[in-house]
DNA sequence: TTGTATGCGTTATCAA
DNA sequence: TTGATAACGCATACAA
C-alpha cells in the first residue's frame, strides 16, 4: 500500500499500467527472456514447471505482449494496412467487412485509410502505413500508374489488389470473374428476348475492373452475331439525372419500338442512377427497358418488378484477400495468384421477357 | 559509392531500409538527441545553423519518425482506435467516414475493429486497440452495461460515444438530436393530416439512441392531445417480411378506413422493412400509409411517390467526435460534453396530405 | 534448458 | 545550446 514503487498488486479502481514483460519475469521469478520464449518457442524449449510458473504468473497479471515492442523489436506489427478507394461504396465496405474479419480471427488488425476517391493521397496512405509497420497491404484502389510505381512503394511488404489491377504491381489479385459474370448476363438477357443492350458504367479512366466488364460486354455482343445489338455509355458524377434519362430516351428511339431494349448498369452507383433516370422517364422496368446491374443492393427488389442483379460474393472477396495476404506474410513465395470469383446472377422482373 | 557500411545513399532500385534517427544525426553530423530535438522542441532550444544541418539531412534521407518507436518511448501513438457494433449498416460506416477524415488531416491513423453485432467481442476489440497504445477510443457500440463496465475498461485512454450512449461511462457524446427531429417528424405528419402513428423499430435492447427515439416519440403523441393517435411496433430480424406486413395491415384495420395512418420507422434497416411489406401489400406510401423514415438511404427518392427521412448529419457527426477526441488527447479536462447534432426532415412524397 | 546482454527507433534526463 | 545515456517492452544471439 505505502510501497513507493508502483507494484502490480490487484487493486481494482486504480486503473495501473499494462504488465510487462519484467513483471511477468519477477513475478515467476524467471528471466524475462524465458517469458518471451514461453510465447515464441514454447514446447520447444521450455521445461514443464517453469513453463507452468510462467503461465501463472501470466495469469495472474493478465499480461499481454505489447504489439508495438513486438514490431519494434522483431519487425511484426500484426497490422495489416487496409486503403479503400472510396469508403462511401458499399462495394468497398462488403469487402473490407469481409477482409476485416478474417484479419480479427487471425490475430491482425486492421489499420483504415480512405483515400476518398483522391488519387493524390494513394502515396501518402501507404506511406503512413507503412510507418506504422503494417506487415502487409490489402488495396482496393486506383487505376492509372500514378502513385504505385512499382513495388518499391510498397517498402517491401507483400500486398494483394481487390477488384481493380495494377500494372506495375505484381501481387496477388482477387476480384469478380467479370468476364464469366458478363457472359452469364448477357446470355440471359438476350434468351428473354432482349435484342438491344446499353451498358452503362462509370468513366473508365483505366480502372481495370471497368475495363474489364466493357470489354467482356463487347466481346459478348460480338458473339452473339448480328442478331443482337450492343452500346457501351460512359456517364459521370457532373452530369444530372435527367441527362442520362436522354440519353436513355434517345436509345430507345434509335433502337425503334419494335426492338426491346435493356440496359446492363456496370455498377451500383450506376444502377442507382439508372434506376432515378427510369423514375424520371415514368417508365417500367421490364416494359420499355430491360435491366440487370453488377452489385446487388438492398432495395434491389423494391424497385417494381424487382430489380435484377449480379451479386457480387464481397465477404468471399474480402476473406479471401485477407488469407493471400497472410499466407505470403506468412512467408509463401511464388508466383503472383489471381482469385476469380464467381458472381451470382440474381433474376428479379426487371429482365424477364413478355 | 564504396563503403561497405550500407550507405544510405539514393540507390533507387534498391528497396533499402528506411533511414533512422541515427541515420540523420550520422548525415548532420549532430547527435540524435538534437535530431529529435529538431521535430518536438525545434525553435525553442535549437541554434539556426544546427536546425539548418539538421533539416537538410532529414530531406536528403527522406527521414520519417517511426510512431511505434515514438509510442513505446513516449507513450503517445497517433492512433486512434474505432470500434464499430456493425460496419454492415450505412450509419455506422458514415460516420466512420467523417471520423476517419478528421483523423486522418490531424495526422492521426485510425485502427478499426468491427463487432459485427456481437457484443462478446467488445471487451476484447477494446483491450486489442489497447494493446497497440492507440491514444483514444471512439465507440459505437452496444447498449448494456455487459463489456465497458467502467473507465476502467478504457486502460485510461480518453474516449467518445458515438450514437450509443453508456451508463456506467463517463464520456464525450455525439449524437443526432433525436427528441428534436422527432418533435419535427410527429409535427410534420400531424399538420398533413395523418391521424394514427406507428412508430416501428428494432428491438430496444438497452440501445439508447431507440430508447430515446421512442421516448420522444410517446411524448410527441401525448403532446398532441386526443386527437392523434400512437403506437409503438417492435420488429426483430427473425420474423419474415409478411408477418410485418400483416402487423401493418392489422394496424390500419384496427384504426377504421376513415383515420389516415402512418408509420415512422426508426432507422434505414426499418425503412427497408416497412418498404418491402408496402410493396408486398401492393399499398402505395402516402395512400393507403403515410411514412417519414430517420436516416436518408440513397433509395429513398426511388419509392415512390418518394420517401420522406430525417437525414442524419452522419459526417459532422464523425468530425464532431474525432474533434472531441482529439481536444481530450491533447489534455482537455473537464465535465463531460454532449454533442446533439440536428437531422434535417426531408419530405418526399410519402407524407404529404392527400 | 535458462540467463545475460544487446538492439529495435525514439524521447527524456542529466551533464557539459 | 548540445551530447551522452538511460529507458520504453520485447526478441534473439550468445554464454552458461
Amino acid at each position: 500500500m505505502t510501497s513507493p514503487t508502483p507494484a502490480p498488486s490487484a487493486t481494482p479502481g486504480t486503473p495501473r499500467a499494462r504488465a510487462t514483460i519484467a513483471d511477468v519475469a519477477a513475478e515467476a521469478g524467471v528471466s524475462k527472456a524465458t517469458v518471451s520464449r514461453y510465447f515464441n518457442h514454447r514446447e520447444r524449449l521450455l521445461s514443464p514447471d517453469i513453463a507452468a510458473r510462467v503461465e501463472a504468473a501470466i495469469a495472474k497479471l493478465a499480461y499481454v505482449p505489447s504489439p508495438m515492442a513486438q514490431a519494434l523489436s522483431h519487425g511484426r506489427s500484426r497490422l495489416i494496412g487496409l486503403v479503400v478507394a472510396d469508403i462511401t461504396n458499399p462495394y468497398s465496405v462488403a469487402v473490407l467487412r469481409g477482409a476485416e474479419k478474417a484479419c480479427q480471427e487471425a490475430g491482425y488488425l486492421v489499420m483504415l485509410f480512405n483515400l476518398g476517391n483522391d488519387r493524390e493521397r494513394e502515396r501518402a496512405a501507404i506511406d503512413a502505413l507503412a510507418s506504422y509497420q503494417v506487415d502487409g497491404f490489402i488495396l482496393n484502389t486506383l487505376g492509372q500508374g500514378e502513385g504505385l510505381a512499382d513495388v518499391n512503394t510498397l517498402h517491401g511488404k507483400p500486398a494483394v489488389l481487390v477488384d481493380r489491377r495494377h500494372a506495375g504491381l505484381a501481387a496477388d489479385f482477387v476480384a469478380l470473374d467479370n468476364e464469366a459474370a458478363m457472359r452469364e448476363t448477357c446470355a440471359h438477357l438476350v434468351e428473354q428476348g432482349w435484342q438491344s443492350l446499353l451498358y452503362v458504367t462509370q468513366p473508365l479512366q483505366g480502372v481495370s475492373s471497368r475495363l474489364e466488364r466493357t470489354a467482356a460486354f463487347r466481346a459478348c455482343i460480338a458473339a452473339q452475331g448480328p442478331k443482337v445489338r450492343g452500346e457501351v455509355l460512359e456517364i459521370d458524377a457532373q452530369q444530372g439525372e435527367d441527362a442520362l434519362a436522354r440519353a436513355l430516351a434517345e436509345f430507345r428511339e434509335r433502337e425503334g419500338s419494335k426492338v426491346r431494349c435493356a440496359v446492363v448498369a456496370g455498377n451500383s452507383v450506376v444502377t442507382l442512377r439508372v434506376a432515378a433516370a427510369v423514375a424520371r422517364l415514368q417508365w417500367t422496368f421490364g416494359q420499355e427497358l430491360g435491366f440487370v446491374g453488377f452489385d446487388d443492393p438492398e432495395w434491389a427488389p423494391l424497385i417494381r418488378p424487382g430489380l435484377s442483379t449480379v451479386a457480387q460474393p464481397t465477404d468471399a472477396i474480402g476473406q479471401r484477400a485477407a488469407q493471400c495476404l497472410l499466407e505470403r506474410i506468412g512467408g509463401l513465395q511464388g508466383a503472383v495468384r489471381e482469385n476469380l470469383l464467381p458472381g451470382t446472377l440474381i433474376v428479379r422482373g426487371s429482365s424477364l421477357g413478355v
